[in-house]
DNA sequence: TATAAGGCCTGTAGTAACTATAGGCTCAAG
DNA sequence: CTTGAGCCTATAGTTACTACAGGCCTTATA
C-alpha cells in the first residue's frame, strides 16, 4: 500500500460525487456502471476512472437523460470512431424532449392560473374551479 | 329494461371519457373511483354520476395532480362545508409545483442548448459536450 | 348446432429509477 | 471484547399505469 490511494470504498465515492450509496449500487446492477473490483473483504473498490464515469452519469441524469440514454451516451462517448455529430444528435433530441415537457407544463400552468384567477378564494361555497373540473361536455 | 339506459358497461365508459378500461379499473382499485354496482353477469355498471367523477379525475390528472391529490380534491369538492379558499389553495399549490418543474426543465434546456451550441456537430472527434459531461472538478 | 369473436372478469407481473429495510459480515476503537 | 460504523446481498415498496394469462358469458355466423 503506497501513500497514494487510488481505490475508494463506496462510502467515499458517495461523498465525492454526491450520489447515494444505494443509487451507486443500483447503477451497477442496472448496467450503467461497470462492476468494480472487490477487496479481500468483498467491498467494492472504485478507481478514479469509475468515479468519473459516475459523475458523467450524474450529469446526464441532471439533464433529464434516462438511464438507457445515459448508457448509450456513455458507450458512444467511449467508442473509437464516434463523432461530434453523433453526440450532438443525442443532445438535440434530449433538448427537444425537454422543450416538449416544458410546453406541456406551460399548458397546465395556464389552465391552473386561470382557475385560480377565476376563483374568489374566500369562504364561498360555489367554486368555479370545482365547476370547471366537474363539467361534463355531453353525456 | 327501459328505452332510457342509465347504466353503462366499462367499455362504454372508456369510449365516453377517453380513459382506458384498465385505467378505470385501476382507479377503482386505487380508491379514487367508487366501486360501481354489478350486473347479474358480474359486469360493472356505471351511473352518470360515476362517469362524471371519472371525468373529474381525468382533468385533475391532465393538470398534473397526483392520484392522492386528486382524491383529496374530490373529497373536498364533495364535502358539505367546503369553501373556495380550500379548493384554490390546492390549485395554487399545484400551480407552484408546476412552475417549479418548469424552472427545473428550463435550466436543463439552457445547459443542453449551450452544449449543442458549443458543438461543431460535424465529424470532429473532440466533442465539447463529452468534455463537459466528463469533466471532473477536483478528485 | 358448433364455434369463433368480442367484451367482460380476476390476478399477477412488468415499467423507471430509485429508496428503504432486513439480516448479516467486517473492521477499527475504546 | 464489545460497540458502532460501514459494507454486503436480496427483497419489497413507490407512482400510475400497461400488459398479459386464463377464464366466463353472450352473440353472430357458418
Amino acid at each position: 500500500m503506497t501513500s497514494h490511494r487510488r481505490e475508494f470504498y463506496i462510502g467515499n465515492v458517495a461523498k465525492l460525487t454526491g450520489v447515494k450509496i444505494e443509487t451507486i449500487r443500483y447503477y451497477e446492477k442496472a448496467g450503467v456502471l461497470t462492476s468494480p473490483a472487490r477487496g479481500e473483504n468483498g467491498y467494492r473498490l472504485y478507481t478514479k476512472a469509475q468515479i468519473e464515469r459516475l459523475m458523467f452519469v450524474k450529469r446526464c441524469r441532471a439533464l433529464g437523460f434516462s438511464l438507457s440514454q445515459t448508457l448509450s451516451l456513455l458507450n458512444l462517448a467511449n467508442s473509437e470512431g464516434r463523432t461530434c455529430k453523433q453526440i450532438s444528435q443525442k443532445a438535440e433530441k434530449q433538448l427537444k424532449d425537454v422543450r416538449t415537457k416544458i410546453e406541456d407544463l406551460r399548458r397546465m400552468e395556464d389552465v391552473l392560473a386561470a382557475y385560480v384567477d377565476a376563483c374568489p378564494r374566500d369562504a364561498s361555497i360555489d367554486c368555479p374551479i370545482v365547476t370547471a373540473l366537474s363539467d361534463v361536455p355531453t353525456l
